[in-house]
DNA sequence: TTCCGTTGATAGTATTACTATCATTTGCCA
DNA sequence: TGGCAAATGATAGTAATACTATCAACGGAA
């Protein structure tokens, strides 16, 4: 399989973590110990020494660890949005595509040969349990100036775009599609976490089960047959 | 107009903030603190300085400040739940109790002065920006174990029970309340700060847009006609 | 050969999130 | 009226966090 690179936008990290080995390292590392620390108990102290490096070291590649978090989540998305795309692209019907969407925002992700220096199982742990935190900040209106954002955004608009072709007239089409992005995260969450606030949490398979209900409230809201 | 005491769970705190003069203290300051400073910046330091007293008594309140984030995010939802069991217990259909629910859930939020100590425009842009962190951490289950989280969950049920009683086959009825409690935030937060992410910040009104768009997605799922 | 960029090593700082101790005040009961 | 306990204040101290700064070592390109 072919190793790929996901481009993301410069402003995430001070240097590209791609482009060095130490700077593969940092993402490398720091995704199995946010997963298993949750990201208040995750320090770059923690992950110098984890990886046998220093502190300064990786501050040279990110701001702060808030910004290493915001870069994780990004190229999460990034790798979403990028899957959608390789996956709908020959799909003529756009409920078709809407529904590839849907299938690849709900299912349970498992490694992607293509990128093998990530663990995208745990990243998704990641993206469930802390991705909103990426914006719930302060600071959102000047990370979102700098184009932190970026990634989430072209997401949510590429999904958007296939609602809207299914049914031009519905007028929510962007706030349709955020509402279920988030909720496929949040259900997982529930369904593990607080189980009498989610029905997920009674399915045998809580993936499938999300991708369900998710379908279900997107297709009655825009009419659409399923 | 009567002044009210919410019962909450017991274990949110040390000490029942609303039994002494220094924990309504403690809850009247930090309030509007946390909704200026964020919770990330907002400490008990800053909390002593502002309320003139001292960190020491304020943790004889609090373990920590999360648990206060809990208690207070825990009292607008107790708050909610009385609101709509009050404005509710009248009606006979049960759509009407639905719509009336999604109405107060979903209106802007204004002075409540049986709760004269309590901003509840502030408390609910704190409940905006932050209710998502009371259980994204990795001490969710203890928490849960605790029952800090009951006053969520009663909501959450009461609003199901109203949509069960319009659609008794619908099969997520919780999985759709909670969706909705959390995009009525959500949503606000984007049309605020990501506005490309929702068409609410096209409106004149993004509340009574959010309304609309809540009310019909849930609508449609149900199969009420709305 | 030099020199520039990357990394390592080490030190230091302000702040945070507590914990501990003891003194003072307050109300209440005998 | 005296005394006692509970609540609060005052102060100190600590480990950890989130950085910043400086300088040395190394490695490869010109």
């Amino acid at each position: 399989m072919t190793v790929l690179q996901l481009r993301l936008n410069d402003n995430l990290s001070l240097k590209d973590p791609q482009s060095t080995e130490l700077g593969e390292k940092i993402i490398k590392h720091s995704i199995p110990m946010i997963d298993q620390l949750g990201f208040e108990g995750f320090t770059f102290k923690k992950l110098s020494i984890e990886m046998e490096s220093t502190e300064a070291s990786i501050y040279r590649y990110f701001e702060n660890k808030h910004r290493l978090l915001v870069y994780l989540i990004s190229w999460y998305w990034a790798w979403l949005d990028y899957r959608i795309e390789y996956e709908t692209h020959h799909l003529k019907n756009s409920l078709q595509k809407l529904d590839r969407a849907l299938k690849l925002i709900t299912e349970k992700k498992i490694q992607d040969n293509s990128f093998p220096d990530i663990d995208e199982e745990a990243l998704a742990r990641i993206v469930v349990a802390e991705s909103d935190k990426i914006y719930l900040t302060k600071q959102v209106d000047e990370d979102n100036k700098e184009g932190l954002f970026r990634g989430y955004k072209s997401l949510c608009k590429n999904i958007a775009r296939f609602v809207k072709e299914v049914n031009p007239d519905y007028p929510f089409p962007h706030a349709l599609v955020t509402t279920a992005l988030e909720t496929a995260n949040q259900q997982i969450f529930f369904a593990e976490h607080l189980p009498s606030l989610t029905e997920l949490s009674e399915a045998s398979d809580p993936h499938s089960r999300n991708y369900e209900f998710i379908r279900s409230f997107i297709y009655h809201s825009i009419n659409a047959e399923g």
